[in-house]
DNA sequence: AGAGGTGTTGCGGGTTCCCGCAACCAGTTT
DNA sequence: AAACTGGTTGCGGGAACCCGCAACACCTCT
């Protein structure tokens, strides 16, 4: 059994490969990449069928990258592990998981204990397995109040982007009023409101991308993703 | 002679310690701390005269924790290490350093040859030393086409924040006009004016925070530490 | 069938933003 | 002294934004 490590953290992924040793003595090779391109290439041709998967990366994103190995072989078992228990990466990744897959999300803060059981759980066994931690934040998005909708964050993303209300629209297919509602409630979710000072004025548009981006419900890495999304439509459009 | 590490990635942090004792072998003892409150702390009880500190941290980030330990004791030798060459460390940086003080600044990405002799030349040897990366980066920002000016940079910090036009005015000092007059240099330097699509209306505003989170010209440790600063200013407004 | 909740859309108007134009004030060059 | 340069400020107007109000559609519950 070959397992593929995309990493590119040098000291995590010494770290990493030495608890793959330790927790799966099965593995034959283990394969390690830089970067989510350099990842891909090793998991088409090596036809890897477990892979862990860091998310935070400069040249291209674990989602992205296991998106295009899903859409490939879906049956792939996939471990993300990642510093932050982001609520973009979260949405992200529900978006792109295949029918029936294994897939796992344990954070770079976890035990090695831990690691090692979410290593053996998802990789060997199929199971799915998601970190303590991450769960906890899927709880808290069960209330209503603060809970951003999908259709929500499609806007959100597109605001970060610098879109105008009437591109947002144009984009996903809504009529400009609703645009402005769907912000206006992004808007009193993320807080945007001055909790203490009521009468302070702030640009909402930019301070809405603030809050998101202090409560991790979006970054960097989701944005980078999102903007080449967004280059391919405008170039679809004309 | 003691050494304090403040240091949140316990990964990061146990190879710094080896390369440490490798270096150092004048080095008596290590203090490890993994936040900047808690380093801060140390540094005061410990009286200690040389400290290794990451920049990016959770509850308080390593500028913050440098300019408290140099405002109390300047002659404090201070190696960052970071991963990252943000243009926003190097500003923030250059704000606190007090005269004739040693520091250095190197990147996690250095070899451990180059990290051990920045640790000796500037925790030993009290000299200055820049990562080169990093050099090259400041002279990237010699042309005036690109440079950001630090008033130009006060601004974009206030933007970030979400103020309004009025309120930037009012805090930085300066005319409504003039703030404007910033916001249209940095739309320029920033490249809002949309590269490729000429005609594709943005909104100015939010895509300023984009490019400039891009470029890392910002990021989120140093908004967050202007958020604080921001609060305290609006408190003292009143 | 009727009541009530939720989401979508148009209209209208007050506010903020973006920026061209022009005046003004150093400081520097010719 | 005159001209030039770079930064600051006021005025004014068009565009974008924010949002209250009201109409309508669809769904669910009684």
């Amino acid at each position: 059994m070959k397992v593929l490590v995309v990493e590119d953290d040098q000291f995590h992924g010494a770290y990493l490969q030495d608890a793959l040793v330790e927790a799966l003595p099965e593995m034959t090779e283990i394969i390690q990449s830089s970067d989510g391109e350099a990842g891909e290439d090793e998991a088409r041709r090596g036809a890897i069928e477990a892979i862990v998967m860091d998310l935070q990366m400069n040249r291209r994103n674990g989602i992205e990258a296991a998106r295009a190995i899903w859409s490939e072989r879906p049956q792939t078992r996939i471990l993300f592990w990642s510093n932050y228990a982001d609520e973009a990466y979260l949405r992200g990744i529900a978006q792109i998981v295949p029918e029936d897959s294994a897939y796992g999300y344990i954070l770079k803060t976890a035990s090695r204990e831990r690691l090692k059981l979410a290593l053996r759980a998802v990789l060997i066994e199929g199971q799915i397995m998601v970190d303590r931690e991450i769960q906890r934040l899927q709880k808290s998005q069960t209330s209503p109040r603060t809970r951003i909708e999908d259709s929500e964050f499609a806007v959100l993303i597109d605001l970060a982007l610098g879109l105008q209300d009437k591109l947002i629209a144009e984009r996903r297919s809504m009529s400009l009023r609703t645009v402005q509602n769907r912000l206006l409630s992004l808007y009193e979710k993320l807080g945007v409101v001055s909790e203490l000072d009521e009468d302070l004025a702030l640009n909402k548009r930019v301070r809405a991308l603030n809050r998101a981006l202090f409560t991790r419900t979006i970054n960097i890495e989701i944005l980078d993703a999102a903007q080449r999304d967004l280059d391919k439509w405008l170039a679809s459009r004309r």
